[in-house]
DNA sequence: CATGAATGAGGCTTCATTCAT
DNA sequence: GATGAATGAAGCCTCATTCAT
């Protein structure tokens, strides 16, 4: 999807190099000025490149926050096959991913980004349209795997499952928010109050 | 006692009556189209008068949205309010007030409008000092009330009463998110689940 | 036709001298450096407002030219009008009217800014249809004089008489091409050469 | 004699070949999207050659314009020396050459082209002499065919002359106009009534 | 010769803010 | 107090042109 009028670069290595030369410049921008607050003069400068040059990659700036909102998808992706591939029980897998999960969400650059996008989605349907497919995709892979062979709801109702499932997106949301209002939150203290309860949540 | 630019009018009650006015008109139209989407032209319509007069009551479009968060303080501090106040046990009431927190914060305008000032905050000095005392004034308040005499943690060390309130806090920080990434959730369930989950995180 | 999301603006007197001041300007600009050529900043400047302000009583650029080719168009129906009007012979009051007619689209001026409609039509189909409309009306006009009480053509078959219309246009169209191709053309000859064609054209 | 940029290429006939792929691509671009409306990307691409290798054989957009008038030129001689070159009298040979002459004038992609030019001289001297010289060598042609041997003009005064070959020229120049506002018309009526009115005005 | 990546000035438009009335 | 006409800087984007390869 997506790939309606991709210009054809005749360097395609150079040219992805390029266009992740934009995108880690925007999300710099948009981390310290917003979405709308940074303007295309300052990404470009930040890319290193003149501003007529990122349209040679990029249709337009609404084009670029989507590809920073579809890199992260495949990040929370491959996050969640981790899960999936790693030995022994989900849970336990899940329980020790928190702490990375904590430190990610936690970190300012990256909670900052993360509340742009998504105060961008309130009034934009295609970033909506996309955060949301990102949040029901990583939901329908957790339930599968939670109610699959090594999981630990292969009992519970459909529903129920669906309501964990919720509450632990909800948590893990809820650190972007933190990062913003708390930043001083003693991370380790949280850490070890969150895995018992983790370890709960995803009990049968 | 710097007394800068406090533009006196000389009816102060209408005077107040005209912020409420703005105030109530741009938070409206901060929802619907976000802090920067909103323009003067609509806020002033919206509230009735002219753009040149909103000039008259704040100093600048953030004078507006800084406004408007001190004003959420106060909300959340009547809230809590509420819980003091409460006969009985402060958890039971926090329990009964979990429905509410939940539609509240799941409302996509409220959400909105909250997400909106958050990631204003991620950029904004003022508007993130605004809101981070708000948000520890809370959580102060909070521990205050839990350890106090009707309070449920009276025993627990410090730390550990701290890592429960964060946890609390984002749990319903984090419904915020879901109610721009899952707007179909389905909230009797999750309140079901909730009910439970909140009397024990807040149990001795 | 063309009201939608007219701005009212409180004072409609001096409203329509500032969109009559934008029109007259653009008119000048688009002569002298053409549609494409004609920045609205030196639209602005001409017209003694700022860029900005151009956007109160003018949607975009393009919505310039529409007005301007409307009034074009006000223009040409009050002129055939006259024909109508006048007292005695529908071909006489032709006949008589063809000297201001070469005088004015002999007109550098005049001839300039019509070609760059034209050729603005070749590539945006509002402003085609614009010219067209006016075109057809004009057309059919002169075909219900002719044909009318008054008329000289009452006896022709329609086609005989749509053919000579036709003809008609093309020559005063073609003075508006001579003007640019030929300025130092012979004007007082070329009228006395005409009329009598004219009146041969439009005989029974 | 000077000989300013002028490019020496190695191959002069390949060289040729090129700058004729160039006029056509432009040519048919300009048709297409109008002289402001046709990118340089698009017509290199049409041309089927580098944006940049253009710059090899012309100076500038400009320069493509200019070029493509000066052949017209060329087919415009040619087409009058046909006239000169027929057997008969030059009367006839126009009058059959009437039928040709309003279909490539009505031909909407011509008309797109030449209107484009028209208007492009209005504001650029450079094309305005070139056109203008077509013109006037043209109509001197015709005036020397019209009023030599084999022509129909032989006693009239040489205003006369001018005139009459004015009115001929405008009634050709307004098809142009007529192709873009009555795209319809129909050509076969207005050739029936053009023919006999042609061999008047040519008549002696 | 030939390419196409790269430039950057300039285009149209928006909008927070000011000020004469 | 109130208005809304007016400003002009700044925003996103396009495109003729250049130049390293």
């Amino acid at each position: 999807m997506t790939m309606l009028k991709q210009k054809k670069h005749q360097d395609p290595i150079q040219a992805e190099a390029r266009r992740q030369q934009v995108l880690q410049a925007a999300a710099d921008c948009f981390r310290r000025r917003g979405y709308h607050g940074a303007g295309m003069a300052e990404i470009s400068k930040t890319a290193g490149m003149s501003p007529g040059h990122i349209y040679n990659y990029f249709a337009s700036k609404e084009a670029i926050i989507e590809a920073i909102i579809a890199q992260n998808m495949a990040e929370m992706f491959s996050l969640i096959e981790g899960f999936a591939n790693a030995e022994g029980l989900v849970v336990d897998a899940m329980v020790d991913g928190a702490a990375h999960g904590i430190d990610k969400n936690l970190a300012p650059a990256y909670a900052a980004l993360q509340l742009e996008m998504l105060s961008e989605a309130a009034r934009n349907d295609k970033v909506a349209a996309l955060l949301r497919h990102v949040d029901a995709s990583a939901r329908s892979q957790l339930s599968a795997l939670l109610t699959g062979e090594q999981g630990s709801m292969q009992h519970l109702a459909a529903e129920e499952v669906a309501a964990r499932i919720e509450l632990l997106c909800a948590v893990f949301n809820g650190f972007l928010v933190r990062a913003v209002l708390h930043p001083q939150l003693d991370q380790g203290q949280l850490l070890r109050m969150l895995q018992p309860w983790l370890r709960q949540l995803l009990a049968p």
